[in-house]
DNA sequence: TGCCACTTGTGTACGATGTTCACATACGGG
DNA sequence: CCCGTATGTGAACATCGTACACAAGTGGCA
């Protein structure tokens, strides 16, 4: 019942304005609206997940009424889409930061191995950090199906989905996975990570301790090396 | 702006009912409320998911007004979670149906491996045939973590995760798995399935051809016997 | 420069949903 | 038999997504 919602009547014009985020707004048009409301969604998304994601409130932190968002987007759908390839494109950044990360190596297929491990642990440590967002990009029905399209893309201009595809082909050409083994196993990567991502964030693993979660990632990983 | 708040109207007492389905009832009483709902809510589901489950749909199909679900759930959360229960139970029942469709062998190892593939197969197939079930039964933040309550056991009184447990011991006894690399094993396990199924159902797998889904499926399986 | 069409935001309204409160009805135990 | 209690009803509210008509700026063309 208390749903702490408030507002948007009461116009209220001239300086005192409500605890709504960031109303400031003096000129009519607002100049970047569409972004603004992705901006809010991600706001709305990373503390409450995708059924947070809501019209009026997103417009409301926009400083906008709640039909302007239609002049950007068809329908709730259409943001919610829009939100899910922002986050996407962050859990892109995650993983490239994690190869990044990556301390340097002579041995070109420990290399490609530790890029390939990095790939799914980012993955991982995502979902762990941001399970708001993690739900947003994968949780969203359908939305997991767009998972390579542009605007889901990292620094790198890769999506995650294209990172782990390029993760394995390392894999192949170091000779760490015979090559008629490598078609389709990005699904049979991405299956046991993702897999595992949902089990810790709303299954029975939720609550883990962060070490003994990424220890138990760990584990999965293996798993994978090992069936693939 | 007053909202205006005006519906039920038109209680349509007497003869001329609805396409609600069965509001046929002449008892002030009901009679089975409670799994009156909880039906209505599978129904919903079959067909849209979780999101699909709404308290005034599930009320009007089992002729009653929306607030009498308040004598059975807290709130529409409780139903769903009554509902996922049942959808799990349901889970139970397809592994339990595939390994009983297990032609007999001989050799106690391949008839444990068999029962733990079944185990993987069983909950795929519910997948593909169910999805809005399934997603019920698994997509429902928080809900997986129940998937050992016995309410979602299914005819032999085993819940999904206590079939895969078993099947998992199974192994172990025949030698086909160390008895170290048992420990969590069922988490690996379900990882992977789980994430398979839900590249499936609304991932980039989506719409695969069930037969080329059932062999994915084999792959994946594969991969964790190799794996684990 | 002046006008006009187009883009973008506003106001108001509607139907639907979850939920609450006061009230009505029947069942079952004293 | 009678009354308490479990169960269902009715009306109301806040909130949500969305549609329609209108207002306010913006940019191109005369």
């Amino acid at each position: 019942m208390p749903a702490t919602g408030n507002d948007s009547r009461n116009a209220d014009r001239g300086g005192s304005e409500k605890r709504t985020g960031k109303p400031k707004r003096d000129t009519y048009r607002h100049g970047d609206l569409r972004n603004a409301l992705i901006e809010a969604g991600l706001a709305l998304a990373r503390q409450g997940g995708p059924e947070a994601i809501v019209l009026r409130a997103a417009t409301r932190q926009a400083g906008v009424a709640p039909n302007a968002a239609y002049r950007h987007f068809a329908d709730r759908g259409a943001l919610l889409h829009a939100v899910s390839q922002a986050a996407m494109a962050e859990v892109a950044r995650t993983m490239e930061a994690e190869q990044a990360a990556l301390p340097p190596t002579e041995d070109p297929a420990a290399a490609a191995r530790a890029r390939f491990r990095a790939v799914g642990t980012g993955y991982l440590r995502f979902a762990q950090e941001e399970p708001g967002l993690f739900r947003v990009a994968f949780h969203v029905p359908g939305d997991m199906a767009h998972a390579a399209d542009d605007d889901a893309a990292g620094l790198t201009g890769r999506t995650p989905f294209e990172l782990l595809g390029a993760a394995l082909d390392g894999l192949v050409e170091t000779g760490l996975l015979p090559e008629d083994r490598r078609p389709g196993a990005e699904f049979l990567a991405w299956s046991a990570v993702h897999g595992f991502a949902v089990l810790l964030i709303d299954g029975p693993l939720r609550g883990l301790h962060p070490t003994q979660a990424h220890d138990a990632g760990q584990h999965v990983i293996d798993m994978i090396e090992r069936g693939l």
